[in-house]
DNA sequence: GCCGTTTTCGGCCCGACTGTTTTCAGTCG
């Protein structure tokens, strides 16, 4: 069994208990176990003796053992005889925990999705102690609205979202200021619901404005603090609003954001310091509560650098902080854009258009990479084209002092693993890119013979979207992301971060591979429009979810570092 | 079940909200 199984399992084995009723610390310890092997950046192969992982002792770790050796383990065998498994999918109904199901069960012989279903509609729950006949209708009405939406929806539909209420919150005379929080502040790339913390004198008041604002089908909870609503699209997404006096915005924004793992992690901290953190701040016995400006105050009192939101994930980010931060890049760090379009292919605006789109987000340099010849679909350049481009881009260049526009190409990689321009043209160049736009149904040995020649060739200094993945809609082609990364640091060959909401590509996950194995990064946006430039910041956010620092991202060069860069030509990394 | 620079026993992270209750358990984040 691999690790992420052995995590699945040791949940499965907490569910059971907590159905049982079973002491919730020991509930709790299995959790534990998983979350202290899922932080462990080791291989369960790797590790011969689990117990030595702080929160994993004799009995977890021998359960661990069991389950990679033999995929078995005899305390789940034990919990599997006494307690239906058809009981562990009741947890995903909203309001259902481990001691209600265990109640259904053992009152009622519910065992499974089906039988809870018949329960209800024979309004047998509603007789049962701290159940009600609310309680059985609103189950009823969740069991038929399961399954009609995706647990996790894509960031970049979450996105669209947010920034819809965003606007709609923006213009709302109550709210002083506010923030996306939870998962999308974190920028996972998937997410249950959207959340956002609003500072305000008037919850009340606020919380009625909201409603009025955003297309809200249902308020599903309110209460002085917080309010949630369903929307009207057709995910039916959640939303959390919680409310803060100004004095509380940073803590509740903090405590809001989570993880709740890295909240524990904070929790923790703040015991040994004798002090106790929640949302309306710090507090020490017999003292008043201490609030903050910033986030970066409230890190600072427990003797940590900022943590940034999107790495708050409760693995090891604050024992990484108690030794500072430092590198790790930020928005301000990004110098220029190698990534973009223009209306000689697939792009919406001019090359000055967007050069000068560019130039206005501050950006020292930019390179222009319109698509090659073989990509019809999108106009791609032939050879004499894109030969007149190059004066085009000359002419442009030439207008401004403070800013340069590279020439460049997103050049295909041929199926049979040829490339669509000869050397001969790609060295009039700045800046070629390569990337596969078809044939993504290849073996991997295939693929992997496209990315090694375009990796091989001289002129190529960086892979566009490694594996072609596009979020919630298809996983890519398949790349062997160890035999790249590899590839990419024999070569002197860039792998790009590609910024495109819908992409992300590499993921946080995979980027911080590539940065571990020596590979430079570049981040970029793949625009087509000027619009889609605003993607550098979540780009960078996938940057920092995966640990990158700035010092091993190309675009975070100078003009004068860069274009040294270029004309030294590829060497490897 | 796990852990210990006071501890091998007795603790274990904090608060909002709901629906059930007459003061709180369960769930959620």
């Amino acid at each position: 069994m691999n690790k992420k199984q052995i995590i699945d399992q040791l949940d499965r084995i907490a569910l059971y208990l907590e159905i049982r009723g079973d002491n919730p610390f020991k509930i709790a310890a299995y959790r534990r176990a998983g979350q202290a092997l899922e932080t462990d950046q080791r291989s369960v192969a790797g590790i011969d003796d689990f117990s030595k992982i702080k929160g994993i002792g004799r009995a977890t770790a021998d359960v661990i053992k069991d389950l990679m050796m033999t995929g078995e383990s005899s305390v789940l065998r034990e919990l599997q005889k006494e307690i239906p498994s058809g009981l562990l999918e009741l947890v995903k109904i909203q309001g259902l925990g481990g001691k209600k199901i265990g109640k259904l069960y053992q009152a009622l012989n519910v065992t499974d999705l089906a039988s809870l279903r018949e329960a209800c509609e024979g309004e047998q729950v509603r007789g049962l102690p701290g159940f009600g006949e609310k309680t059985e209708e609103k189950l009823l009405e969740t069991i038929k609205k399961l399954n009609q939406r995706p647990e996790q929806l894509p960031i970049p539909y979450m996105l669209g979202l947010a920034e819809k209420i965003e606007s709609a919150l923006q213009s709302e005379q109550t709210i002083k200021r506010f923030s996306r929080a939870g998962s999308l502040r974190r920028a996972k790339e998937s997410m249950k619901d959207l959340d956002f913390v609003i500072e305000t004198d008037d919850p009340e008041n606020t919380a009625d404005r909201i409603i009025e604002l955003l297309p809200v089908s249902e308020v599903t909870g309110r209460g002085d603090a917080k309010m949630t609503v369903v929307l009207d699209d057709p995910y039916h997404v959640s939303v959390d609003f919680r409310f803060a006096a100004p004095e509380a915005y940073v803590t509740t924004l903090h405590h809001f954001t989570g993880s709740k793992e890295h909240n524990i992690l904070l929790r923790h901290l703040a015991k040994e310091h004798g002090e106790k953190i929640s949302e309306y701040g710090v507090e020490a016995e017999n003292k008043p509560v201490r609030t903050f400006s910033t986030e970066e105050e409230l890190y600072g009192h427990f003797g940590l650098s900022k943590i940034p939101p999107e790495v708050r994930e409760g693995t090891d980010e604050v024992e990484k902080a108690k030794s500072g931060l430092l590198g790790l890049i930020r928005l301000s760090d990004i110098k220029g854009d190698l990534h973009m379009h223009s209306t000689w292919s697939d792009g919406s605006y001019t090359v000055q258009e967007m050069a000068e789109a560019m130039r206005a987000r501050g950006y020292a340099y930019a390179c222009l990479t319109d698509h090659s010849k073989s990509l019809r679909v999108a106009s791609g350049l032939s050879e004499e084209r894109l030969l007149m481009q190059l004066k085009e881009v000359a002419r442009v260049n030439a207008l401004y002092e403070d800013f340069t526009l590279f020439s460049g190409v997103e050049m295909d990689i041929l199926p049979d693993g040829s490339l669509d321009y000869s050397d001969d043209i790609l060295k009039k160049l700045d800046f070629v890119i390569a990337s596969i736009h078809f044939s993504f149904s290849q073996s991997t040995d295939q693929i992997m013979k496209r990315l090694e020649s375009a990796c091989r060739n001289p002129y190529v200094r960086l892979i566009a979207h490694p594996t072609g993945r596009l979020l919630g809609k298809r996983s890519g082609y398949p790349v062997n992301l160890d035999r790249l990364i590899q590839l990419a640091k024999e070569t002197g060959t860039a792998l790009e971060l590609n910024s495109n909401r819908n992409r992300l590509d590499l993921s946080s996950e995979r980027v911080r591979k590539a940065q571990e194995a020596g590979v430079r990064i570049a981040i970029d946006t793949d625009s087509h429009s000027k619009k889609m430039m605003e993607d550098m910041s979540i780009g960078v956010q996938t940057a920092v979810r995966g640990w990158i620092r700035a010092e091993n991202v190309l675009n975070t060069m100078t003009v004068e570092q860069f274009t040294t860069f270029l004309r030294a030509g590829k060497k490897p990394f």
